[in-house]
DNA sequence: GATGAATGAGATTTCATTCAT
DNA sequence: AATGAATGAAATCTCATTCAT
């Protein structure tokens, strides 16, 4: 059944997001949707394979907001937004882009997506490298949610000028 | 013997860079100074100990950047070329940031030193959020050590401008 | 299952007879009932509760004896039968009582249980302290099996005289 | 040294009374008289010897009351008040006793004595089994230190009549 | 006599995974 | 789909003991 499966990416999103990749143990996330632990091995036959699909899911929560057709000054109000109505989403993704370091499947995820969201801010800005400046920023300004609204907008106000 | 506790302290480091916090391991970290795993027990009681230490001495190695006497250009350039030196600094404090929000003693060891190092970028800066900006922007571009020296000169060229 | 309970609460019985509480091995109770060490933690999270489940089966095999029932004789001539035909559950007794000490956990086992027995004791006996001479000789002569049935005798004599 | 060796001993009847034989550690000795725990086997090559020691120390404190020379009386009364001013020993006393069933060094420690406990204890009684009494009851009543000392009366009244 | 470093055996506990039902 | 029992590998930490200094 693929609603078990969508409450097992949820619960394991709020793990993850709760105590990080490292402390994320499927007998919570059974638990946390009230099934036996072993059941969860029928959905996702591995632990990593779970882990996989959280991350599919939270890429795709910010598909709409890389999309080619924007200004950049949406883009960055929208991740602004973003940051203050789902900081979850930010939490797993630092989580996320440290894991893909040491595991390749995630690796294999996240990278197309940084190089597509590389490849439309290229397309908004006039120097390349400002588009790993506004990625290296956004990635960074995770780490304190509470100034990160008034850092995307500082840096989208030097780049207009 | 504090050499001992040294060599503990600077393979725990290597490990961590190479396998993250939570892939790290007392048995291995004793076996690459070539002693018995209970032996490390000795010299650091816990596997948090030791895990503090590392956190400790990485820090100490930034310490001379952050110092209040520089100027911005000095201190990104110092960091932009620490960047290419030592980029193991930076992937470790990228673990030890994460690991804070979840281990109260490190968050005691990074929190102060961000402080510290967002109050000496104030002074140099004329508007505050600028030095959160850049302390995003730094922690942001660990992610990408290729691109980084890059991503900090434009972002010293902006805060120029 | 609990079939599988009750063969690892007999087998931690036989093992704390044999070697004391201090001396019993979570992988020898596990390898005496055939299964592998990490599976006694399926049915027992811990060594402190499988204790805990020993002391009360113990204690449940003394209820019969303690009714509030019977005639000082009946009872006397109870234990003094039972010290013959099960002296491991006094040798077990000696373990818990002396482990109650430091551990509450047993204490709140062992607690009540003396506290009952001294209640229907003073029902029986004139003056109340006898109560405690009858506890405290029971739990003495438990260190000598082969006298004590006599001691048990010559104790109810007096007190009858 | 001899007082070093006695400070040991001490160290370690005090720290058996507080956690018991199982929960002794040479470290926790070495530490109250304050040395190294390694310098410790200087004195005491092995845990055993020093535990050896210190139920030696402990016997010697009870072998004046049970001198041969005492009426029944006399015996019941040293032992009693022995109860309120050194509860102490008689807590080790416990510790021992359950200690010499898988120790045969401390059995042999502690046969002897009671051997002669009980020689001394049948010369001042009609009845041989009164002094397995006797014995039961106050290695029982050690249990509850506050009511020892009335039920050894008790007994004594009841052995008088 | 004393120390600190080292050892090694071991103990409990954790956890993803498998399998029979 | 689901369960509960079982597994086995591993991980941290403990502790008496030894040894060189």
């Amino acid at each position: 059944m693929t609603a078990r499966r969508a409450q097992l990416i949820e619960a394991a999103h709020d793990l993850i997001v709760a105590h990080g990749i490292a402390g994320l143990r499927t007998r919570a996330v059974a638990a946390a949707v009230g099934i036996d632990h072993s059941t969860l091995h029928h959905h996702f036959p591995t632990k990593a394979d779970l882990i996989e699909a959280v991350a599919d899911r939270a890429l795709a929560a910010f598909r709409p907001a890389e999309g080619p057709t924007q200004t950049l000054t949406e883009h960055l109000r929208h991740l602004a937004a973003l940051m203050t109505t789902r900081p979850d989403l930010f939490t797993l993704m630092r989580e996320l882009d440290l894991h893909a370091t040491r595991d390749t499947a995630i690796a294999a995820l996240m990278g197309p997506r940084d190089d597509r969201w590389r490849a439309s801010l290229t397309a908004l800005l006039p120097h390349p490298v400002h588009a790993d400046l506004v990625i290296a920023t956004v990635k960074g300004a995770g780490n304190h949610p509470a100034t990160a609204p008034a850092v995307l907008k500082a840096l989208l106000d030097l780049l207009r000028k």
